[in-house]
DNA sequence: CTAGGTGCAAATGCTTTGCATGCCC
DNA sequence: GGGCATGCAAAGCATTTGCACCTAG
């Protein structure tokens, strides 16, 4: 519990300094917001993170829950992927490792792992193409087992 | 120029027994669709997909383009890809090796590359997590030599 | 003949925007 | 106190859907 409530402090820390550093207001919302993602441990949607922000009863609007998560995926507090056709989903960042996705075709279950190698791929391609990159996203589709043991019986 | 003409010929003849298999009818608009893309080289968003079909006076709706990519996608003649927040990006895949992207942050042009030790993570991941692996998609971003130089000279 | 496919336009759903009000710096 | 941020609702935009008509098998 203490490690969780450090790791909030440090966020907004680091939140504070970025918003600072681009003379971006320090409003009340905005930490609202940010404090919600790391109090989670799931990824989430926009939506949903609204839904519950209204729970608590604390008053943002959508366009505020949008603005937020774009200065978050900004700042690198928090990682933006567009994995189906529909909804965004959002997960938190800081002092969570970077990985990867393995994606459930079937059941659409998302699964976390992570390659050291795929670092090595990183920057070779950057040299290769001459490319400063910052950051990837690797997502394998497949079934997993469940699904698969499904589908077995049914055939 | 034969080689091209052949390749449109094998796309049709698979996506002809894809439908035939699923007892799907072999409609011209589908198999018109097919062709405007296998005549294409690049990357294209369905909407000029659409747009350039209007142009070459074959009358097909968007509806039906959505629909045929969607099958086109799935018998593995077309790939698609979720890169931004907006439209989808597709491309042929027949006789059009595996391979991966890189993207510009800046300008959003979108660089091909291939590694073969993907496949290896691939299959790691696969076992490791219990999952029957069809495909991925990776894409490193970051910024491209020409933007970086023009950031430098801002600087 | 008939179920599946098509075209059209309207609907959907996520996200963004315009504008009046609020409040951080 | 000036301007960026917010809330609200309306607009945008890619994609999907409903429905009447059409056509491949």
């Amino acid at each position: 519990m203490a490690a969780v409530t450090e790791t909030i402090e440090t966020v907004k820390k680091i939140f504070s300094a970025y918003l600072e550093q681009r003379s971006l207001r320090k409003t009340a919302e905005r930490f609202s917001i940010l404090e919600e993602i790391y109090s989670r441990h799931d990824q989430f949607e926009a939506e949903q993170l609204y839904i519950d922000l209204m729970k608590k009863e604390v008053n943002v609007s959508r366009a505020t829950v949008y603005n937020t998560l774009d200065l978050l995926t900004t700042c690198e507090l928090v990682r933006k992927h567009q994995f189906g056709r529909s909804q965004a989903q959002y997960e938190k960042s800081y002092g969570y490792k970077q990985h990867d996705h393995v994606i459930c075709i079937e059941c659409k279950k998302v699964v976390e792992f992570c390659d050291p190698r795929l670092q090595q791929i990183q920057n070779m391609a950057g040299e290769l193409l001459n490319f400063e990159i910052s950051h990837h996203t690797l997502q394998f589709y497949g079934i997993c087992s469940t699904c698969n043991a499904k589908k077995k019986l049914n055939n």
